[in-house]
DNA sequence: TATAAATATCGAAATATAACGATATATAAA
DNA sequence: TTTATATATCGTTATATTTCGATATTTATA
């Protein structure tokens, strides 16, 4: 056997660019760090990222986009979490 | 336990930011695919992924940089390979 | 109801990345 | 030596991403 892989075809190829563009990111590779055991509010996320909340705001929505978190409101928080069905 | 990881620090958050990147466009993520068995040359893999040389060799060198690709030259050809050691 | 707190969204500015044509370099062949 | 081939580099332009301040929205509290 050549090869163990069928060369993904582009639409696949721009999908998996996508989900590595989601990551490739010191602080959003950090949040993920964080979420690995916990859900975390955005409030908290900024600060231990020394970051204002809108910008942790930003960073988490592009991670939810692409199915990596999942998110679920209480009252004035919101807690972001690793969605285990795409990512674990 | 609650968490099986030491959160990385900065340094390597960017070290390991910056291989995702490297990854995070589909043209690159499909040399990889490409360089799974065989090395290749520049031409060749600029052909296979319908683009000029020229910018095959500059994503090439991307890849370079942080340690996913190494390189053989030989005569006029250079072939590019899957970095073993980084990356297998 | 007015005010505060937490988060999200907006357009603009700053920065980074990608692609381009032109050109340079290095090797091989005529 | 001249010419062709393969690759790399350069400066510019185009595009995408990130951050910012300002503002909006939603929920809780005074």
């Amino acid at each position: 056997m050549v090869s163990q892989f069928t060369l993904p075809n582009d639409r696949l190829l721009g999908q998996a660019a996508e989900c590595l563009r989601a990551l490739a990111h010191p602080i959003r590779l950090k949040i993920l760090f964080l979420l690995e055991s916990n859900r975390w509010t955005v409030g908290e996320l900024a600060e231990a990222c020394s970051i204002r909340s809108h910008v942790a705001s930003e960073h988490l929505r592009l991670m939810q986009r692409c199915g990596m978190l999942s998110v679920e409101k209480e009252g004035q928080k919101t807690y972001y979490q690793i969605c285990e069905s795409q990512v674990h």
